[in-house]
DNA sequence: TTGACGAATGTAATGGATTACAATTTAACT
DNA sequence: AGTTAAATTGTAATCCATTACATTCGTCAA
C-alpha cells in the first residue's frame, strides 16, 4: 500500500506537506501542492483510515441503534440519515437490537472502543433509561454524541429530536371528531413503558378538549410491538367482545391496517362503520383500500436536524436539547 | 484513554504480554494471565480499535451497499445481515445510493481507503456493471471481500447469493395456472435492464411450460422501479386500455398492492376478476383485503448464507460463486 | 553440574497520518 | 544591502496495539 511518505519521496517534499496538502491546508504553495497531487494521482494514494484516526483520536461513524429497523419508520430513517451523516462524511452503522434489548448496555460501553464518534438511539427500552444512565453519562463523558431520534429522552439528560405525538395524536382526533366520530378508540398503548405514551395521551386530551369522556375500554393495549398482527388481534378482540366503536387511532400505519383487516373481516365498512386513522405516513398506505389516512411523520426533517444537532454538538456550539417536528394530517378514504 | 502501557504499568509486565493475554495468547503463564486481567479490570481499558485495525491492516465493516433501503426486503435484509454480522463481531454500515448511482464507483473506488472489509452489493445497477468491473476487480485485489446478495452478478465475476427468482415467478404462474387463470399479466418488467430479468423469465417460461403464448402486451413494464404507485399506474393503463386480464404476478408486494387497489378501483374483484400475486413475502402483505398470496423469500436465509460466505472467504477457504435460495410461495385470498 | 530445549516474557520495530515546533525561504521595507 | 516579519517546508514525536526477534528462566537429561 502506498502512503505519505511514498507520495513525498515521489514529489520531494516531505509527508508533512503531503498532509497538508490532502487535508487542504492553505499553508502551501500553489506549486508545491500541485506537485503533490500530481504524485499521489500517480501512485494511487489512498489515505488509511485508522491512521488518521488513530491520530485524530475520533473515528468517522456513528452508529444508529435500533429496536427493530425492519418496521415503521425506522428504514426510512434509516435512509435519511445515511443520506445526511454522508453530507458531512461520515458513515451510518446499524445496529439493531432485536430481542437483544441488553446489547444496548454493550454498545453504551464499548462506544470508544468501537471507534464510534456517535450513537443515534432510535428505539432505547425506556423502562431501562434509568439504569442505563450512567453509562449513557460515561459515554458522553469520553465524547460520544449520544442523541435520541424518535423518541424523547430528555427527561434523562439526553438530546432528543422527536416528532410530536401529542399534536400528532391530536390531530387524528380532532378529525375524526370533526367527521361526527365520538367513541374513538386508541390502538397501541403499551402499558408500563413510554413508548408511544405522547401518542395515546395526545388522544386522551383531544377527547378531553371536545368535552368527552375517556373510556378504558376504547384504550387497547399491544404487547408485540406496533405490528399489523397485533393491530388485527386487538381490534378483533375488541369487536367480538361488541365494543361499540367507530372511529380507531392507530399508533403506528401498521396497526391501522391489521386493524382495518380485522374491520372488514368483522363485516363492518370501513369508514362507513368505523373510521381508521394510521401514524407514521408509510407509502404503502395510499394503497390500501381504504386508502389510509394518516399522520405523516416528516422523517427527512428529523435526519436533518439530528445532522445539524451533531455539526452544532462537534463544534461545541450549542444545540437544542428537544427538537419537535410538527406532523401532518394526511386525508384519505379510511376516514 | 487508558492503553496497554498502563495496563502493563500496573501489572509489572510488558505491554507485549499485555497485548498477548488480551488477544487469548496461549503462551501466557496463567498466574501473569490475572495479573494482567486484573489490571486492565481495574484501569477500566478498552483496546483502540483504530491501532489495532492500523496494525493489523483490515477493519472490521462491512458495508452494504443498497439502491434504495426503505423498501421492498431491504430492510428485513439489513436487518437480517448485521445479525449474522454480529456473530463475528463485525459491522454493518450502510449505504444507500438511491438517486446517486454513481456513488457505487466512489464506494469501489475507496472501499480499502475507508477501512472496509468486505462489500455487500445489494443494488448494483447492472447497466454499468460491465463499466464497473476493474474497480471491482481492483478492490477485490486489495483483499475487500465483494458479494452481491439479492442479485445475481457471477456473469462479472462476483459471487452471488440470491433467491430463485425464476423458480418463484414459475410458482407464482402455476399457482394461477391451477387455478385456471390464462390471461396471466406479468408487472414489473424494467426493460433494458438485468433487474428482475430473472423473475419475468420465470413468467414466460413457465407459460411456455403450459403451452401458452406469451403476450407481449401482458408485460407491463415499470420505470421508478418496484413499488406500490407504479404497480397502481401501470395496472390502471392496462385496464384503461380494456386489456383483457385474469392474473397479475408482479415482480414486488409492493407493486402488487398497487395492482389491486388499481383493481378495485376499476371496480374489479380480486381475486373474482383477476388473481395477484406479489413476491417477497412483505409482513403487511398478510393484511391486506384481499391479503396478498405472494412469493415468500427466505430472507434470513439469505443473510446466514452471506455470513457463511463471508467466513470461507476470510479463511481462504473454497466458496460458492453462486449460492441459490429457494423461495415458497404463500397462498393467501388474493388468488 | 552443565548443556539443551521449551516456556514465558521483554525489546523494539511496525503500521500511516497528523502536527507542534524548528528551520528555511521569500517578501517587504528602510 | 540589511533587517525583520511572513510564508513555506522540514524534522521528529505522537496516537496505540501487535508481533518478529531477542532474552531470560526453568526443567530435564546426561
Amino acid at each position: 500500500m502506498v502512503n505519505v511518505l511514498d507520495v513525498a519521496e515521489r514529489a520531494n517534499v516531505s509527508s508533512a506537506t503531503v498532509s497538508r496538502v490532502l487535508s487542504g491546508s492553505t499553508l502551501v504553495r500553489a506549486e508545491t501542492r500541485a506537485k503533490v497531487v500530481a504524485a499521489a494521482e500517480a501512485l494511487g494514494y489512498e489515505p488509511n483510515s485508522f491512521a488518521r484516526n488513530l491520530r485524530k483520536g475520533r473515528g468517522s461513524s456513528i452508529a444508529l441503534v435500533t429496536g427493530d429497523i425492519e418496521h415503521g419508520i425506522y428504514p426510512r430513517l434509516a435512509k435519511h440519515l445515511q443520506r445526511e451523516l454522508e453530507l458531512i462524511n461520515l458513515n451510518l452503522v446499524l445496529f439493531n437490537l432485536g430481542h437483544r434489548q441488553e446489547r444496548l448496555r454493550h454498545m453504551l460501553q464499548h462506544a470508544t472502543s468501537m471507534g464510534l464518534r456517535g450513537l443515534f438511539l432510535a428505539s432505547a427500552d425506556i423502562a431501562d433509561m434509568a439504569s442505563l444512565k450512567p453509562l449513557v453519562d460515561r459515554a458522553a463523558g469520553k465524547g460520544i454524541a449520544i442523541l435520541s431520534v424518535s423518541q424523547r429522552l430528555e427527561g434523562f439528560g439526553i438530546d432528543s429530536i422527536v416528532h410530536d405525538d401529542l399534536a400528532g395524536a391530536g390531530m387524528a382526533v380532532e378529525h375524526l371528531l370533526a367527521r361526527g366520530r365520538r367513541a374513538i378508540a386508541y390502538l397501541g398503548r403499551i402499558s408500563g413503558s413510554e413508548v408511544g405514551r405522547e401518542r395515546s395521551l395526545g388522544h386522551e386530551q383531544a377527547l378531553l378538549r371536545a368535552g368527552l369522556p375517556i373510556d378504558p375500554v376504547l384504550v387497547w393495549d399491544v404487547r408485540e410491538g406496533f405490528r399489523s398482527e397485533a393491530g388485527y388481534r386487538m381490534t378483533s378482540a375488541a369487536l367480538d367482545r361488541g365494543l361499540h366503536v367507530d372511529a380507531i387511532v392507530a399508533a403506528s400505519d401498521e396497526l391501522a391496517s391489521g386493524a382495518i383487516a380485522a374491520l372488514l373481516d368483522h363485516g363492518l365498512s370501513v369508514p362507513g362503520d368505523v373510521a381508521v386513522t394510521g401514524f407514521g405516513g408509510i407509502s404503502w398506505g395510499n394503497y390500501l383500500r381504504p386508502a389510509l389516512s394518516t399522520i405523516d411523520l416528516d422523517v427527512a426533517a428529523l435526519a436533518e436536524r439530528a445532522r445539524l444537532w451533531l455539526e452544532a454538538h462537534e463544534a461545541g456550539e450549542a444545540h437544542p436539547a428537544l427538537v419537535m417536528i410538527r406532523p401532518s394530517l394526511i386525508v384519505r378514504s379510511s376516514t
